[in-house]
DNA sequence: TTGATTGTTACCGG
DNA sequence: TCCGGTAACAATCA
């Protein structure tokens, strides 16, 4: 949460994204913001009330206002911090310019649950707890096979489906991984197979849960078989 | 008041 | 150097 007043008055120059990180450019220094669990933006037309809560930044326009309450990141980077930043997060599935083949290398090599790996957001970036169940099971893969034991075919299922669940979830904005489902009206706003359900929807087993990084995944051992 | 939470990072030991 | 575990941190809501 530092530096923000240096920016005080400079107009935005354009918008970044690197996975769940955001910097907002303004010459030859970013903002960069990541909004956490609980980060939210909060957008009112002018004249805008007063900042309610931990507003750590205000940006205006002539006809709208955004605050952006409780990130875990709010700061200023110079053009060296900013190549630093981008440089140790992985390949982003919304990004065009993003390369696969780096995320290939890294989960090809390791023997960590695809898992963990999928959370890492070093190795592929943008997925998060809920795509990563999601995910796994639409592709059937269990979360507790080794990266080194994906075949390539797998891995490019696994990436093909991040980017079509998570460009519908831009879309729509919310977190949507049913095939058909237009519109989110649960506690949470997404439409799931899995995640916090009880019994699989496509067979019916009980979903086992497990924590993986110390959040948690969800599993349905017939659909999505080890192949250890 | 308490607990859970669409997340990241640092640090430590093996 | 890699890997897994843990804690710290954050704000909001039910």
């Amino acid at each position: 949460m530092e530096g923000a007043e240096r920016l005080d008055g400079r107009t935005c120059t354009g918008i970044e994204t690197y996975g769940k990180h955001l910097l907002y450019c303004f010459d030859d220094e970013v903002l960069h913001v990541h909004l956490g669990l609980f980060g939210v933006f909060k957008l009112q037309k002018c004249p805008a009330t007063e900042p309610k809560g931990a507003v750590r930044v205000r940006m205006k326009s002539k006809s709208h206002c955004v605050d952006i309450n409780g990130p875990s990141r709010c700061e200023v980077l110079d053009m060296s911090a900013r190549a630093k930043l981008i440089a140790r997060i992985g390949p982003d599935v919304l990004r065009s310019d993003a390369d696969p083949e780096r995320a290939w290398v890294r989960i090809s090599r390791s023997k960590t649950p695809i898992g963990l790996l999928l959370m890492d957001q070093s190795v592929i970036s943008g997925i998060g707890n809920i795509y990563r169940s999601e995910i796994l099971w639409r592709q059937k893969v269990s979360p507790e096979t080794p990266g080194n034991a994906i075949s390539r075919e797998t891995f490019d299922r696994l990436w093909s489906d991040a980017v079509h669940l998570l460009k519908i979830g831009v879309k729509a904005n919310s977190i949507i991984t049913v095939d058909g489902v237009k519109k989110a009206r649960s506690r949470y706003g997404e439409r799931v197979n899995i995640f916090n359900k009880s019994h699989c929807p496509a067979c019916a087993s009980e979903i086992r849960r497990l924590e993986m990084a110390s959040r948690r995944a969800f599993i349905c051992d017939t659909c999505q078989p080890n192949v250890r």
